[in-house]
Order: C-alpha cells, then sequence, then structure tokens
DNA sequence: AGAAAGTCCGACCGGTCGGTCGTATTGTTG
DNA sequence: CAACAATACGACCGACCGGTCGGACTTTCT
C-alpha cells in the first residue's frame, strides 16, 4: 500500500502525491485513506519510512551482507546504480526528488530526510573507517569527504540518465567510483578489473 | 521581472510557482500577468531561459574570462559553489530543482532543461578536451567521464548543504574537485595550493 | 442475539489552482 | 480633441486540493 505511494511521490513529489491520485490508483475511494493516517503529512512522514526500508532491503542489505571494507563500498554503489537501472521506483529515486523538495521546507518531513541521509552518509563513513582500518585504504583519506563523493557520483546519475544519454550516465557514474576507489586502495584486487 | 519567478521557482520548483504568489510578490495582479505570458509553461519557458542568463553572467563568464583549460574548469567549480553559497538563489539552484521536477515529465519545459544540461556537461568536456590538448592534463582521461564527475560533485553540494553541516558540505565539495583535478594534471602549479 | 468497534464510503466544505472576460485607464497618433 | 492600441484590473469560471461528516457494512466480543 505504501509501496504505490512512495512510487508515486518518485515522480511527482512528495507534495506532488494527492490524496485522490493514490486512493484512485489503490482503487479505494479518497476518505477511505483518512482511516489509517489522520492527515497528509502524517502519510507523507510513513512514505519516507517505507522508501528508507525499501532501500535497505533492496540497496543496503544485500550488498553487506558478506562484504566489508572496500567490497562493502563499491557493492553499496553497484547495488545502487542497480535499483536505478532496474528502475524499481518509476522516478528513479524517491530520496533524490524528497531531498530537493525538502531541502528548504522546514518541518517534521524534512527532520526525517535529513536523519536518514545522515544516517546514508555515516554508513559509508563508517566503511571506509573500517577500511582504513584493515589497511584496505591508504591512510590518510577522509571518511567524510569520500563518502560525499561516492554519494555525489551516484546521486548524479539519476537526473543524467534521464535526460542525457542513458547508458552514457550509467557508465560514468560507474567508472568514475571505480576509479577513484581503485587509487586509493592498497589491494587493486578488491575490485572488479574494469 | 522574471528574476522574482527564478528566486520563486528555485524554492518551490517551476510547477510549484504559483500565479497568484508570483503576481503578489511583484504586486501586480494575476491577470496582469496574461498580458505578457498566455499561459502558465509560456512563462516557466521563460524562466527556464531567465535562470541560463542568471548562470552564463554569474558563473560561466567571470569563470572563463582570461582562463583556458584546467584553471577555466576550476574557476568554474568555484564560481559554482560561490553561487550557492551567497545564496543568490533562495533555493540554492534553480536547475538542480527543476531538472529533478522534470526528469521523468516529458514536454517542452524538459526539452529546454535537458538542452541546457547537454550545453552545460559540454562546456565542460570541452574544457577537458582544451586541457589535453595543451598538454595540461594527462592524455587518457575521459572529457565525459570527468565532466561528469565535476559536475556531480559540484551538484551535490545543494542539497547536502542545507540538511547536513553547511560547511562541512562545501568543504567537501571543493576538496574533491581540487583533488581529482590534481591528480589529473601534469603540473600542479596550475591549482591553488589547499 | 445484540452491542460495540473497526472499516470504508459518497457527499460536501472552504480554499487555491490555471485561465477567461469585460472594463477602466493610459499613452500615442491622426 | 477624438480614435485607438496597449496595459492592467477585478470578477468570475471549472477543476482539483486537503479535510470533515454521517451513514452503511462487517467483524468481534459479550
Amino acid at each position: 500500500m505504501l509501496d504505490a505511494a512512495v512510487e508515486l511521490a518518485s515522480t511527482d513529489g512528495l507534495d506532488g502525491l494527492t490524496l485522490a491520485r493514490l486512493a484512485g490508483r489503490l482503487g479505494v475511494s479518497k476518505s477511505g485513506l483518512f482511516t489509517h493516517w489522520p492527515d497528509k503529512e502524517t502519510l507523507q512522514l510513513a512514505v519516507v519510512e517505507r522508501a528508507r526500508e525499501q532501500w535497505a532491503e533492496r540497496v543496503v542489505r544485500p550488498a553487506l551482507e558478506g562484504r566489508d571494507g572496500v567490497r562493502a563500498l563499491w557493492a553499496l554503489h553497484e547495488r545502487r546504480l542497480a535499483f536505478y537501472a532496474d528502475e524499481v521506483l518509476p522516478g528513479g529515486c524517491f530520496f533524490v526528488t524528497a531531498q530537493t523538495e525538502f531541502d528548504d521546507r522546514p518541518g517534521p518531513v524534512q527532520d526525517r530526510l535529513r536523519a536518514q541521509l545522515r544516517e546514508w552518509e555515516g554508513l559509508m563513513a563508517s566503511l571506509v573507517r573500517d577500511a582504513i582500518r584493515a589497511g584496505e585504504l591508504r591512510p590518510g583519506v577522509s571518511p567524510g569527504l569520500l563518502a560525499y563523493e561516492l554519494d555525489a557520483l551516484g546521486q548524479g546519475v539519476v537526473t543524467r540518465s534521464r535526460l542525457l544519454e542513458r547508458d552514457a550516465a550509467f557508465a560514468h557514474a560507474r567508472g568514475a567510483v571505480l576509479l577513484r576507489l581503485r587509487g586509493l586502495c592498497v589491494d587493486p584486487g578488491l575490485l572488479p578489473g574494469s
């Protein structure tokens, strides 16, 4: 049920997500939605939470299982690109849409999105720290900076694959991170060949 | 006049840009707007065009004057960050908002945004080619890939500086591109020291 | 069986949206 | 001074927004 809402929100935004359209898509009446959520903002918060679960299920968990350090970082990036390429969400990425929409609109929704972004970058930064500690990455690399790079390079593919040449955009997103990680890796064997 | 529209659109999006609110902000009546633009889509197109002019005036032109190659690439990035840091637009960046909003909404507005994005990345890619030809950058670097990297790393700061720690976000955006260009530069003296 | 609680519905509310229209005002031209 | 185009206006339109409300149906508990 919330999955349909996440799909709609990924294309039209959390605000463009209309109660009437969501109801129509679910085959229920608009007032029926109010049985489960008292108002739109509460529904938006539920949608944000569901999007997080979906991201954890389809990107984070499969990428991290059995991996750590640099291999986990790379798997995270590849899973992310696969999530976009498979068009799991029609709008590409819920978080890109929602963060852009709410980055200058204070309130509970922004607070939740901020916390989730912090958690996501924190995950990557901590994987970087693990990799340094394990001797996989050259010491001296800033975890926060590298997390920013990886996230920005991954995020950039969403609009670019839709507005410009799709295949080239994905190739760039993949190649950029691969180049960056290879440059920092003590043992290049941890990363795929090409 | 269109400047006010660009400002509003940078925060609320091209669709969230309401005729009534724009009229109120300009101190004119809503119907007065229809004297100049037949409908909202025409106004949106005019806003997109005005945003391009503003970007050309405040970022591209000052960055390119008297520079070329790597120095021009770096100046482009620093001008871009300054544009964001100075909060020229209350929403941070018109193009980030508009591209995210219209990347899955076909039509004349999307076509225009696509053309502008192509032009922007094309400019950077061609500067990269110039730099290679001039011997400033190591040969073998892909202009398209590097343009993607520079743009993604610059774009990422917009939402991140608003949702996370502002200063850290700008430092990351600056440091990431500086590191990347320094790694490719034959003569590091072309770039600032830190 | 019957009361209570949960679920969902259609009808409706005030407000805002993009857009139209008739009109008043203004500046220009003969 | 009169005629005319340009400009701006308030009033208004149908559509859609988020949200409310009273009633119908179903399930559960006593």
